[in-house]
DNA sequence: GGTCTAATTGAGATATAATCTCAATAGAGC
DNA sequence: GCTCTATTGAGATTATATCTCAATTAGACC
């Protein structure tokens, strides 16, 4: 499976990158589409997909609400307003070890974790 | 505001206790079903709220997938099998003081936390 | 540059999760 | 039993994401 460069890949890319963090498949395809009126959400969200398995970018699945992707990589956690759905990264150090703290696995074969803490933005509680 | 006792209020409680842990409003109201088949899914979501904001059940939002509803309502962490969706309770005691490791929390105000470990269950990887 | 071929796209249908609308129904207090 | 209004059922609607398939096009080869 030879795979392509197109305009429509790069622009995901771009986009996400320039949107900076935490964007949804809808922002992302709403930004590109007022530039490139004809690209389709398929599109997109193929794209998307694409990329997040090539390690290109990051899909964040968020408890609540629309996965979001991410041009930051690395492992990170994330705050959610609990009113405006709003996504923060957390200024804090990566438990790597944490699945080890696990008292019984039950088989269970541990790839990662997230956490997400809940509250309200500094927006929300005006 | 009275609140009603009604026979589809009571239905949703007890299933969501029966099925024990993590249903999706789906899953309850397919359970419901059987036995009284004009139950509306409305009904079953409505009442899922509800129950929730009263504390006799508890909301799991799952990254990725469908809300959880919980019999047990005290904080506790899952692990989602990335294959087949199946979410599990994990074995570690709830790091109650998590947020105050966090660095910088930028004027958010944290109300808890979620962690969600990923991996392949037993069943997935044979 | 022209041709070929399969990867990719766009448009729209479909799937899934959840909520909303509104007329009909039925708890609960009297 | 009567009344009032919370609640329900049916179906429409919204949001998120994927799928289908014919048309397009990137990249390889000449």
């Amino acid at each position: 499976m030879n795979m392509r460069n197109t305009v429509q890949r790069s622009l995901v890319l771009e986009t996400v990158r320039e949107l900076k963090c935490h964007a949804t498949a809808d922002e992302v395809y709403q930004s590109i589409v007022k530039r490139h009126p004809d690209i389709s959400r398929a599109t997109v969200y193929r794209n998307l997909n694409l990329l997040s398995d090539l390690g290109d970018i990051r899909r964040r699945e968020m408890p609540g609400g629309a996965d979001r992707y991410d041009h930051q990589c690395h492992d990170h956690y994330h705050a959610r307003c609990v009113q405006c759905g709003r996504i923060l990264d957390v200024d804090m150090e990566f438990i790597a070890d944490l699945d080890q703290r696990i008292k019984d696995a039950r088989g269970f074969a541990f790839t990662g974790h997230d956490i997400v803490f809940r509250g309200i933005c500094p927006e929300c509680h005006q």
